[in-house]
DNA sequence: GCATTAACAGCCG
DNA sequence: CGGCTGTTAATGC
């Protein structure tokens, strides 16, 4: 069982529970390590925990008839997922690569369904996922196909510093040129012209592995 | 033109 | 040292 305070640590949404929730929760959410590269989930797998990461960086992607691969998502530690596939309990509808060493905290089903019938913090908190969630796919619907390497870029980084998905966290995030590329669906040398860009731009600043976010609403909004 | 892979020197932790 | 960065060359759609 996780600690009290590993579990704040990782999970916002477990800050607002009341403490019988929070007890709750904690005696159902237990860890699985996945390596770099690692499949987490293929489409139609029935992975019917609900998942947190802990540790570590996480790529959603669907693949197209055509066999293309899309980035729904990228997921760094304190993001959590798969509601829509626990609620619904159907086969997961996209796949899930851990980009790097990743550790994810699995809630139980039965424990998900317990805060979701009994927790209005809870609900708050997935409505609230729900929407933003909603928000970055109607982005996708709406640019995708015109957007250049650099925009592409911009926009997966940007949704890593989404603060209603990630509350509190800072303006840097340890991320490597390759990573962001795997992210972002380009090679690393794309990514790093790319990076150069925006930091002429005064959007971001680029460290040794490494990203600062400067303005995140430009970053966010940047169409080349 | 814009992307990819391969290669490599240089830098950083 | 090992990993990451910045850059160039060769090549492909």
């Amino acid at each position: 069982m996780i600690t009290p305070d590993d579990l704040r640590a990782i999970a916002a949404w477990s800050r607002d529970l009341t403490q019988p929730e929070f007890e709750e929760a904690r005696r159902g959410v237990s860890f699985r390590i996945y390596g770099k590269g690692s499949n987490i989930c293929h489409v139609g797998d029935r992975l019917e925990s609900w998942t947190g990461v802990a540790e570590g960086l996480v790529k959603m992607s669907t693949t197209s008839k055509t066999g293309k691969s899309a980035t729904l998502a990228g997921m760094r530690a304190g993001a959590w997922f798969g509601e829509g596939t626990v609620i619904k309990a159907e086969p997961r509808r996209y796949e899930l690569v851990a980009l790097r060493e990743t550790r994810l905290a699995l809630m139980r089903r039965s424990t998900f369904m317990w805060l979701f019938e009994h927790s209005a913090a809870f609900n708050r908190f997935l409505v609230h996922q729900f929407n933003e969630r909603l928000a970055q796919f109607i982005a996708i619907a709406e640019t995708d196909r015109t957007l250049d390497s650099t925009a592409r870029l911009a926009r997966n980084l940007a949704w890593l510093f989404n603060p209603t998905l990630y509350p509190g966290q800072d303006r840097t995030l340890v991320v490597s040129q390759e990573e962001l590329g795997l992210l972002a669906g380009m090679s690393r040398q794309i990514a790093n012209q790319g990076l150069a860009k925006l930091e002429a731009l005064g959007l971001l600043e680029v460290g040794h592995g490494s990203v600062t976010i400067r303005d995140l609403e430009r970053l966010a909004r940047y169409e080349g």
